[in-house]
DNA sequence: TTGAGGAAATTT
DNA sequence: AATTTCCTCAAA
């Protein structure tokens, strides 16, 4: 009976080595205890037992029972002869196909304690083809004999010159040639083509290392020569690759790449861009390096390609991996470089389910697996680039090929010079800008770091300002909903008709602006412009965001009144104007990235300048253009700005020079998601040196039918941030529907 | 009492 | 993640 049950609930997985009774096998066999990690999000692995003869080792995959169903799962240890093993359960099967790699069970455990997650969900980003186990699937094609059939009619022969093309199908034989499948038999039949059966997976094509590349400038040849010296070296080693675009980039970590894969003959590399940035041309670069494309991975290929590649470097046969982020999970024997592309790029911050940063875990992987790392990008970010100045990367810069680059078109406006109308944000030179870029049927982008509408409300008559009770912020008013809201902690109250303070009736008056208020005055000059805010206020969700994102694509907008939501990865190439409305933020503002996202988008259209593409402009509005950061932002000059901005977040105790984790705390309704995240905050522990704001709206407050409210913990170097988050989750008790989400090191602020 | 239907607990 | 167990509520 239950022989029969298992039967019809164990997954269909084709031939396996049958696991035999123990004593059945050797007469003075001893038992060992398997523990087995499930790709379940289980806290820890389940002992079974095996009989020793099977010879199970640590990586193997294994079926075994969990409950009344039959599971897959990989093994994590095994204690030979293990007394206490009778009483488990037996291990069900043992799955043929390479084992999971030492270096891939340390990354599963390694990631899972540091991002405060069952080991299991990790595995089970490593296990995403569960088919590549199972021997590959076959299928018959025909291939020529070489002899010449008695008689060659027309027809035979046009099938036999295509036969000698490619083997193909028989069907498919038949269609290239244009003849009936008769015809193909036929040939079959006398003995002029012969059925082969070959694997749908058959290995990759190897990488050509006797080519070699594009010939290098001395200045690449140099930086070439130092990331091979740290390949060739070994062990872990990151170095920042870092040279505007056009300097070469590729060239010089396709060598490492080729210097790695000389190594040894199952040396890996694992080039890792972002998402969008892996295109047919991008593969085409490799190709021409190594006579072959790579092999790819990334969201969106195919079940039996996944496969195929999944099992090609399992076994350590593919060699020169291309893939987005998730491509680091992947198990590899033998990886030499790790390569991550436009290491800045916000994309490699996965937000979803198992929340990561790629580019920090590839540094991880590589230190658990001995290998070499490349960071390359023309805008580091500021954590690498801190990281190369302290001396633990290595710095390698390729210099531009034209000496100093040609001076973008950015221009500081002095707010105190060309100081906007009264009760007004936007000078007039960003008006008129606005509105040479719409008479050249253009986009523009206002570009407003705040949301709501203004950031202080004070009372006329006696100077009082609302604050938030638990801190002493401001409150933002926001029209939108009629509120006043504390950005930090979540507070919020309705606009009250009179002063708290003095009590006089409609004394208040709105203070500074935010993106609402900035919208409202550029409304009054452009009526009939098609005019959107995008902020997480007008966009709470997902969906809202592609929503806008796509009407802004399409042309279906003129101006755009932008929060940093704007700076996240999205690329307008009708966008040729950019006003930054305030660009005298700081730390103050609660968020991290706020200047470095301001010198990214503002490189990112002023970029545009001078190339084929439409030219870009940017203005930005100051009551400080002298100070050390505005220069550099108008100057484009990257390493002053890095400067001004590491002494800030130095001073704040900011990462890199602290660190922090978010917690979302998220519900079907908004009661459910306040109580919830209310009791959550109850009960933190307190520790010295961690700081704990919140709960407050997160920044998509609903997602999916989910209302999500957040905590910010920033931490001194030295605190186990994971460990107080772990801590902290094991002892709050929720309901049932509540999620609770760590994120740690998040990207995302307002 | 019974039995949905849903929430909570369990799985080695 | 997928079951099983527990619990509550309502109808007979």
């Amino acid at each position: 009976m239950e022989a029969l049950k298992r039967q019809r609930t164990a997954p269909p997985l084709g031939p396996l080595f049958a696991v035999a009774e123990e004593g059945a096998a050797f007469e003075h066999d001893t038992l060992d205890k398997v523990s087995v990690q499930f790709p379940l999000p289980l806290p820890e692995p389940f002992d079974y037992r095996a009989a020793s003869s099977l010879g199970i080792e640590p990586g193997m995959h294994v079926i075994a029972p969990i409950g009344t169903r039959l599971v897959r799962g990989v093994v994590w240890r095994v204690e030979k002869d293990h007394p206490g093993a009778a009483n488990l359960k037996a291990i069900e099967e043992v799955l043929p196909g390479s084992p999971l790699p030492s270096i891939s069970r340390d990354f599963v455990d390694w990631s899972a304690k540091y991002l405060v997650r069952p080991a299991g969900d990790l595995l089970r980003m490593v296990a995403r083809s569960p088919e590549a186990l199972l021997p590959p699937p076959t299928h018959i094609v025909l291939a020529p004999t070489g002899e010449t059939p008695p008689k060659v009619t027309e027809a035979r022969a046009r099938v036999l010159e295509e036969a000698a093309k490619e083997h193909v199908s028989a069907a498919e034989l038949a269609r290239r040639a244009d003849v009936s499948s008769a015809v193909v038999k036929g040939l079959v039949d006398c003995g002029a083509l012969t059925k082969l059966e070959i694997s749908e997976d058959p290995p990759f094509p190897a990488p050509d290392l006797s080519m070699s590349g594009k010939a290098l400038s001395a200045i690449q040849t140099a930086a070439a020569d130092r990331v091979c010296a740290f390949v060739r070296d070994g062990g872990f080693h990151v170095s920042l690759l870092d040279g505007v675009t056009g300097s070469g980039k590729t060239e010089v970590y396709l060598e490492a790449a080729a210097e790695a894969l000389k190594q040894a003959p199952d040396a890996q590399v694992l080039v890792l861009l972002p998402e969008i940035a892996l295109t047919q041309s991008a593969m085409s670069r490799f190709e021409a390096r190594f006579g072959v494309t790579p092999v790819e991975w990334h969201s969106a290929i195919p079940h039996k390609a996944r496969r195929r590649a999944w099992r090609e470097i399992a076994a350590g046969r593919a060699r020169l991996i291309v893939g987005a982020r998730s491509a680091l999970f992947l198990p590899y024997p033998n990886l030499k470089l790790i390569v991550v592309d436009e290491e800045h790029d916000p994309s490699y911050k996965q937000e979803e389910g198992v929340i990561y940063q790629a580019r920090d875990l590839a540094v991880a992987r590589a230190k658990l697996g001995s290998c070499a790392v490349i960071l390359a990008s023309a805008t580091p970010s500021l954590e690498t680039l801190v990281n190369a100045q302290a001396g633990r990367y290595a710095h390698v810069e390729l210099p531009s090929r034209h000496g100093t680059a040609e001076l973008p078109d950015v221009e500081l406006i002095d707010l105190k010079i060309d100081a906007p109308e009264k009760g007004r944000w936007i000078s007039p030179k960003l008006i008129r800008a606005c509105a040479e870029a719409m008479l050249r049927g253009e986009q523009s982008l206002f570009y407003m770091n705040r949301r709501g509408y203004a950031p202080l409300t004070l009372c006329r008559a006696c100077g009082h300002r609302m604050q938030s009770p638990e801190t002493d912020s401001w409150l933002v008013e926001h029209r939108y909903s009629g509120r006043l809201v504390c950005h930090l902690t979540g507070f919020s109250m309705p606009k009250p008709k009179a002063c708290p303070e003095c009590q006089t009736p409609d004394s208040f008056t709105s203070i500074g602006p935010g993106v609402e208020r900035i919208e409202e005055e550029v409304r009054e000059f452009f009526p009939a412009a098609r005019i959107e805010i995008f902020s997480s206020d007008t966009t709470p969700d997902g969906d809202a965001v592609r929503a806008l994102v796509k009407r802004m694509e399409d042309g279906e907008i003129d101006i755009l009144i932008g929060t940093q939501i704007v700076a996240k990865g999205h690329n307008f190439p009708n966008l040729t104007f950019v006003g930054v409305v305030d660009a005298d933020l700081g730390l103050k503002g609660g968020d991290l990235r706020a200047g470095e996202r301001t010198f990214q988008l503002v490189s990112q259209v002023a970029g545009r300048a001078g190339r084929h593409e439409k030219a870009g402009r940017a203005l930005i509005q100051t009551y400080a253009p002298q100070e050390p950061v505005m220069q550099a932002l108008a100057a484009q000059d990257r390493d002053a700005f890095f400067a001004a901005e590491i002494a800030e977040r130095e001073a704040a105790g900011m990462p890199p020079y602290g660190r922090l984790a978010a917690i979302i705390v998220s519900a079907p309704n908004e009661q459910l998601a306040n109580d919830a995240s209310k009791a959550m905050g109850e009960k933190a522990p307190v520790v010295d040196g961690l700081d704990l704001w919140g709960p407050a709206p997160a920044p998509l407050s609903v997602i999916r039918g989910m209302h999500r409210r957040r905590f910010l913990i920033r931490a001194n170097r030295g605190v186990d941030v994971s460990a107080f988050l772990a801590a902290w989750a094991g002892r709050v008790k929720l309901h049932s529907a509540v999620r609770v989400q760590i994120d740690v090191d998040p990207y995302s602020f307002l």
